[in-house]
DNA sequence: ATGTATCAATGAATTACATTCATAGTTTGG
DNA sequence: CCAAACTATGAATGTAATTCATTGATACAT
């Protein structure tokens, strides 16, 4: 059967000229170059090339066999190559996925440098998961999950990331600017703008006004965090979102924060991985960033 | 080293889904299978695929070279595939050599037929070397050579394949058509038209004018035989070419042709070719042709 | 739960194969 | 015509692939 190594002989005889010099450069003896060339000619019933007196002369077949050799050889030295970047971690595909909404904004932070200093490592972002992050992380869908719920489970590992506050962010103008705490009751009459998500996995729903068993006056979805407060700014409605997130906005858009109750709610970020991913090295240097980046905004 | 054999286990595992399977399909034990993969993880240093449980799970190398494998594997397949048709001569490159010029018309009639037969074989025809015919046959530049000089030599064999009649090829008015055969010493008032070759080459000059020292009164070279015959036909000049070729013509154009000398030169036409050669199928069919179609035209 | 069939991994034994060694035959160029 | 360079070949060797026999898992049915 032809062989990678049969190509590899063949074009180093093309190159070389002569088969002894094509079997040092293959680290072979003479010998071994012969016999392997005779053993492919007795497989495929064909001659690669003749011999007049000390020079080659390629035959048909022999031709077509260089021309493979040339197109697929550097195939397998390409692959091998690639291999290597997949086991020292230079290369691969980050596939991160999010539970936690919000996070988006600092997530586009941590990426951007990331993808400077990973050349050859691709970042996806899903946000939709068959069953559930922790789910989609087991079963490879991803490999990161940047979540509000670490799991304690075997094979995986969490790594707090940073904390943040999340507020009710009204416009400056809204008679809710002026209070220090709001108190569910006060939702009442509001419109309430959210991430379209159910409101399981919304904190404002599900850590402050359902255990009051409160509802706001309407609630409204809306997919992007921009349009999102530019409708607060507008009047339109108010809305919950990190602290943090807001202290960029506040200067263009006319807004303010209020916390929610009188401890405030407060969220931890976890990042969640699979333990056998923790040597990658782009993954590990992901964390590392991550962390980092959150202490800049601290 | 990435082998051949490994991107046939990695394809086959993709399309059997197991191991099991994938080994039975390449005629090998699991265990064989196994040990395969598990050496080339060690010498990539990673893994290829990740079970859970009894699925498998592929890792970006593993799909990478999965890629690679669909890929690459059709063209050992292809390559394996014509090597086969090279050995059985059902492929190949029929390079012919021409030291015969009107021979041309001859060689076209045989050639139609024989490309129909053999839709993978191309032909070439050649009709200058460096070295003459029988050096081009020598260094492999061409593979059969149509000549009137046949040369004994070891490893070259020659067949003769028709023999034709040189004639002189004249208008129907023209004073000589009215002649049995003529004579040098009736050419030298004439306009002898022949093909852009050197004089040693055409046979009118080495077999019938030189040796009585004569000389035509002008000489005009023309390329093609068609050409050639319309100035004939016209009046401008006289040719000489085999008779059979004439035949073709005469109905069309006003031509005649007449003997040259008393006995008429008669030209033996062989195909040369290297005796290696002889066993590949579509050269011996090629000569098979060749003489039939010499029976049919005379 | 429990048993069974299927699948994969493993180590040791075996076999097949590639490679080397030693040598002899060719070709080329001085 | 000889020496140097190149190639072919058979036998010996060493390495690597394959098989065998076995065990450990997993999925599925009862």
């Amino acid at each position: 059967m032809l062989e990678r190594h049969h190509l590899a002989i063949i074009r180093e005889v093309s190159r070389q000229g002569t088969l002894t010099e094509a079997a040092n450069f293959l680290c072979l003896t003479q010998s071994a170059l012969s016999h392997a060339i005779k053993k492919l000619e007795q497989s495929i019933e064909t001659q690669i090339w003749i011999k007049e007196g000390r020079t080659l002369s390629w035959t048909q077949a022999g031709k077509s066999l260089l021309e493979l050799a040339e197109r697929i050889l550097p195939q397998f030295e390409y692959a091998e190559e690639l291999m290597q970047q997949y086991a020292t971690g230079h290369r691969g595909n980050l596939r991160i996925g999010m539970e936690c909404h919000p996070c988006y904004q600092w997530l586009l932070k941590t990426v951007s440098p990331f993808l400077d200093k990973w050349p050859n490592v691709d970042i996806d972002v899903k946000q939709k998961f068959q069953f559930g992050g922790i789910g989609a992380l087991l079963s490879y869908d991803i490999d990161l999950l940047i979540t509000p719920d670490p799991i304690l489970q075997k094979g995986l590992h969490f790594t707090p990331v940073f904390d943040y506050e999340l507020v009710l962010v009204v416009n400056n103008k809204h008679h809710l600017a002026r209070e220090k705490t709001i108190e569910p009751e006060q939702l009442i009459t509001e419109t309430l703008i959210t991430y379209p998500v159910t409101t399981e996995r919304l904190d404002i729903f599900s850590q402050f006004l359902l255990p009051k068993n409160c509802m706001p006056h309407k609630h409204k979805t809306i997919e992007t965090t921009d349009i999102m407060l530019q409708m607060v700014s507008a009047g339109r409605g108010v809305t919950a979102l990190p602290s943090w997130l807001i202290d960029e906005y506040v200067e263009r858009l006319s807004l303010s924060y209020v916390k929610l109750g009188r401890k405030g709610i407060h969220k931890h970020i976890y990042i969640g991985m699979r333990e056998t991913d923790i040597a990658i090295d782009y993954i590990h240097d992901f964390m590392k960033q991550a962390k980092m980046k959150v202490l800049l905004n601290e």
